[in-house]
RNA sequence: GGGCGGUUAGCUCAGUGGGAGAGCGUCGGCUUUACAAGCCGAAGGUCGCAGGUUCGAUCCCUGCACCGCCCA
């Protein structure tokens, strides 16, 4: 390889596309079921199928892939199950849209009919997201693709059902749900979308007068004509059974017992008290409707009140005075104030801010309505979930998250898995039409016509498709029109994709799986029921550890929502900085337990680390390609290692930034492999941009350059043949780093990295494989192996000797650039009692003169001075610059005046703390010494720049 | 109302019972043998407030303030 044949230019487009097909076509994402080694696996929180990349699922895969990554290289046979989830409401509304764009409802096309629209939309668009993963580089196994509408998936489903349906945990009834009166279903409470502050409206005091006759009444309560009641939602007095005020609230305790005649109806309901209503709201009294809010519903269980019904599916008054019926809600709410006012009922009205959830598909406000529909009974599911996290069975990362899942557990409710949809995993149950005799009407709307079926209808379920009633032989069967919640079928993800109920190979090689990764929102509602499902069904826990990742937030905190307009599109990301930009700025940003505010100048940090690299690789390859004609590369890393090892006594002088850099290194691999196995991604990430960029391109490269590594001739040091060696081995020091570096950096930034890696290959200069033997089949950085930190190259002396070199570099670059004399070399003079300063600083002379622009180095002992010269402290020693000419010294004069003055402050701190007899007493005794050790330092640093500032 | 998390440099965030850090931004300098998406140097912080524990608190404890999330 040239230099010609390496371009300076970095474009991550080109070689991304480049890599992943490479890796794909090698089969390097597959995992086998007959591989010996030990296993890993993931499946993946399966994102909709209507979705496309956002950026928390940027983060998430950024996360699934950096761990896949890394536990390949560490010689695990890795599986990471990818798929969709078919996303019920939110698919037939994106169909139902493009009908609408044909003129067409889907009532138009008949059930049938339209599920075949469905899958074809699925089959056309359904695969976008998973395309969009690929491109940010994940290695999953995609010929394991699982959708939860899949024939075998379905199965699954519909056995979880029936399983449950036997042990009597599936039952149906009457309770209050979400419901859209436009997609005509209930809703999870995660399909419910609700501002926070509420949304503009207002709140109506209403007079309920009081019924005057009777025995009961006593002179207390005729002294009111009327109880006021305030309500944001009108229109539902109509279906009010109750006043409710609470216990202690003096205002209306003489009222309790009382009976209102409800305004408009004429109907007779009572005042009641009950604890649940707050005495600040209003006007401390509250209309109590069953059937058309959660609260109310609870008070009327609790006093046994009736619950009724005056809205129906469309969200249109029923049951109500002729004047209100088939009004649409809103239209009905004008009518009623209308009413009031006339009958002068309508005390005033306040503007007020209206708690609302709104249908996250069609933005329909939803009503909370009583509706009849199929739950399961959560107490004995959650038992099971409850005993494996207690137990700690399974590890949440980061911790609190346990504690968090647990409480929800303890205080969870049955779960309403029916959905008036569609789309979906029909339900599993059969009526029988003779067996119901007086329990079922067949009713027509204006869109569909369906059978109605009573809450005590006799029902049973079946996988199979019924010939006949098991009860009574007969053939009038009809199926439960509704389907299940996605969520059902989500929830036994881990298994089914492993092809549970069956018991398949994949199941026994990778199930319990090692991780699920996931944000916060979906921990409860599908990660905590995932677990409840595993144990019940799969027989163990679903995964050992849940990593929870920050939640990515705009640069101001806020929520990234599409519909504020504060979504950031990861693929214009992708587009900008390549997906290493986006993986490597996204994770370095991912701090554990925090959520993330987004900066893309992140990424752009990335982008530029990913360039560093790429300059730093052309910079080895092509000095590699000029120096050395050996192509046996396998063992280099070994070589030079073992050169350093043996401080070979001819090498001795250019030994310690080797010494140095290979330290540095394996602790960095040793710091890296802690961060990882701790999941700490961000730190591993830190880690190793900072090794490449501050340690190995600022010192590490500039020093080979003075070893006679570089593409022009350099300042080669003397000595013939010594000179020769050690460009030699410095080639191959540069190389050996440079190659682990790629492998630790690779799970981060896996196409550069790749690409970098096998251009190394290609100039005949990898190493660090598995084996010597193996290095020639070697074909991709993916499958190499994971660097692993060796202690022998710890070596504490070499850093503490590099540190004070690079100090003194530092210094006097720094005196430089205060005198205005940036490039020139200069003379230096170095003032140090410690006689092992002079040789080492002669033994490094010849990298110093480089990266230090020195010239010639002349020692002198601790507190002499030279004259005409400006010095800076370097510890215990003193470098003095001389001045050449006239300089502008006040700058210098400033800083070190600055600098004494906190000297000072912190000399009289550690005197302070000295001359305390407790603290000498009870500190430990190396604290102690190490502070008598620093009063010494100070002092004498002290005493140089008094003498500094005197003389100058 | 209950629970959880946060408050450290201009911004975003690390961090530790004993000498305050990074990235970005700012200022000054640089056609130095890969890299201006770069190199070199510099400035910038009573670690939210008030108590307590300790020889010693930015760190542990208590209270308060403010911000965010979850549940009702």
């Amino acid at each position: 390889m040239s230099e010609q044949g390496f371009p300076t230019a970095y474009d991550p487009k080109e070689l991304e596309e480049r890599w992943y097909r490479f890796w794909e076509e090698n089969g390097f994402f597959y995992a086998e079921v007959d591989d010996p080694r030990p296993s890993f696996c993931i499946t993946i929180p399966p994102p909709n199928v209507t979705g496309s990349l956002h950026m928390g699922h940027a983060l998430n895969h950024t996360i699934h892939d950096i761990v896949a990554r890394y536990k390949r290289m560490k010689g695990y046979n890795v599986l990471v199950v990818p798929g969709t989830d078919h996303a019920g409401i939110a698919t037939q509304v994106v169909v139902e849209k493009e009908l609408a764009k044909e003129g067409k409802t889907r009532y138009d096309l008949g059930r049938e009919k339209f599920l075949e629209r469905v899958w074809q939309w699925k089959e056309q668009y359904g695969g976008i997201i998973l395309q969009q993963m690929r491109k940010l580089g994940c290695s999953y196994d995609w010929r394991r693709e699982r959708f939860t509408m899949d024939e075998h998936y379905a199965r699954a489903v519909l056995e979880t059902f029936i399983r449950l349906w036997n042990e009597g945990l599936i039952y149906r009834g009457y309770r209050i749900v979400n419901w859209c009166p436009r997609c005509l279903t209930a809703l999870s409470d995660l399909e419910v979308e609700r501002n926070e502050e509420g949304e503009p409206g207002h709140l109506w005091f209403i007079r309920y007068p009081l019924k005057r006759d009777t025995g009961q009444g006593t002179g207390d309560k005729l002294r009111d004509e009327f109880i006021v009641v305030a309500t944001t939602r009108p229109e539902t007095m109509l279906g009010d059974t109750a006043v409710a005020v609470h216990p202690d609230d003096e205002r209306y305790k003489h009222l309790i017992g009382a009976t209102v005649i409800l305004p408009l109806v004429g109907r007779e309901i009572p005042i009641i008290a009950d604890p649940a209503v707050d005495p600040e709201f209003g006007t401390g009294a509250v209309k109590v409707t069953p059937a058309h809010d959660p609260a109310d519903f609870e008070i009327a269980e609790r006093h046994n009140l009736p619950k009724v019904l005056v809205m129906d599916d469309y969200g249109r008054m029923i049951n109500v005075p002729d004047r209100f019926a088939g009004l649409d809600r809103f239209a009905a709410r004008e009518e009623v104030v209308k009413a009031l006012q006339e009958q002068g009922l309508l005390e005033r009205v306040e503007d007020y801010r209206v708690p609302l959830g709104r249908c996250y598909r069609c933005d329909t406000v939803i009503e909370p309505l009583l509706s009849l529909q199929w739950f399961v009974r959560m107490k004995p599911l959650a038992e099971l979930a409850l005993k494996v996290i207690r137990e700690g069975k399974i590890r949440y990362l980061p911790e609190r998250f346990a504690r968090l899942t647990i409480e929800w557990l303890e205080n969870i409710k049955d779960w309403c898995i029916s959905r008036q949809i569609w789309w979906g995993h029909r339900i599993p149950i059969w009526y029988c039409l003779d067996c119901n005799e007086g329990k079922w009407e067949r009713k027509g709307t204006e869109r569909e016509e369906r059978y109605q079926f009573a809450e005590d209808a006799k029902a049973f379920a079946a996988i199979e498709t019924p010939q006949r009633c098991p009860d009574c032989g007969g053939t009038n069967l009809v199926q439960d029109p509704d389907v299940l919640d996605t969520w059902f079928s989500s929830a036994i993800w881990p298994h089914a994709v492993l092809g549970w109920p069956d018991d398949t190979p994949e199941l026994r090689k990778f199930y319990p799986t090692d991780l699920m990764i996931t944000a916060r929102d979906i921990l409860y509602l599908w990660v905590a029921r995932m677990v409840m499902t595993g144990v019940k069904f799969a027989g163990d826990i679903p995964f050992k550890v849940v990593y929870v990742h920050p939640t990515v937030l705009t640069r101001e905190g806020k929520r990234m929502s599409k519909s504020l307009g504060t979504g950031i599109d990861p693929l214009d990301l992708l587009d900008k900085y390549g997906a290493d930009g986006l993986r490597f700025g996204l994770i370095v940003q991912a701090e554990a337990g925090q959520d993330l505010r987004f900066h893309e100048e992140r990424l752009e940090m990335a982008r530029n680390f990913g360039k560093k690299l790429w300059n730093a690789a052309r910079f080895v390859v092509t000095t590699w390609d000029k120096g050395q004609g050996t192509r046996d590369m396998s063992k280099l890393g070994l070589k030079v290692q073992s050169l350093i090892a043996n401080r070979q006594s001819q090498i001795a002088t250019f030994t310690l930034p080797l010494r140095w850099i290979f330290s540095r290194l394996h602790k960095t691999i040793a710091q890296v492999n802690n961060a990882m196995e701790e999941y700490e991604l961000a730190d591993a990430a830190k880690a190793i941009y900072n090794f490449v960029w501050d340690e190995f391109c600022d010192w590490f490269v500039e020093i080979s350059k003075s070893a006679g590594c570089g593409v022009r001739s350099a300042e080669v040091p003397e000595g013939g043949t010594q000179g020769d060696k050690m460009a030699k081995v410095y080639r191959q020091a540069l190389v050996a780093v440079l190659e682990t570096s790629l492998r630790l950096l690779h799970p981060f930034m896996p196409f550069v990295t790749e690409e970098l890696w096998q251009r190394l290959k290609q100039a005949g200069a990898v190493c660090g494989v598995r084996s010597a033997s193996e290095s020639a089949e070697l074909k991709a950085l993916m499958v190499a192996e994971y660097p692993e930190a060796d202690e022998r190259f710890f070596d504490e002396e070499a850093e503490r000797q590099m540190a004070f070199l690079m100090e003194l570099v530092r210094k006097v670059r720094a005196i430089r650039a205060d005198l205005g004399i940036p490039t020139a070399k200069v003379d230096i003079v170095l003032a140090c009692d410690d006689e092992r300063i002079p040789k080492l600083v002669e033994e490094n002379l010849w990298w110093l003169r480089f990266v230090g622009r020195i010239n010639e180095v002349r020692f002198i002992r601790f507190g002499e001075t030279v004259p005409q010269a400006v010095s800076e402290l370097v510890n215990s020693a003193e470098v003095f610059v001389p001045l050449s000419g006239i300089v502008d010294i006040s700058k210098l004069k400033e800083r070190w005046q600055k600098r004494l003055n906190e000297l000072t402050k912190e000399l009289e701190r550690v005197q302070v703390r000295l001359s305390n007899p407790q603290f000498v007493e009870r500190a430990p005794a190396e604290i102690v010494e190490a502070e008598r050790q620093r009063l010494a330092e100070l002092t004498q640093q002290k005493e140089a720049l008094e003498r500094k500032l005197k003389t100058i």
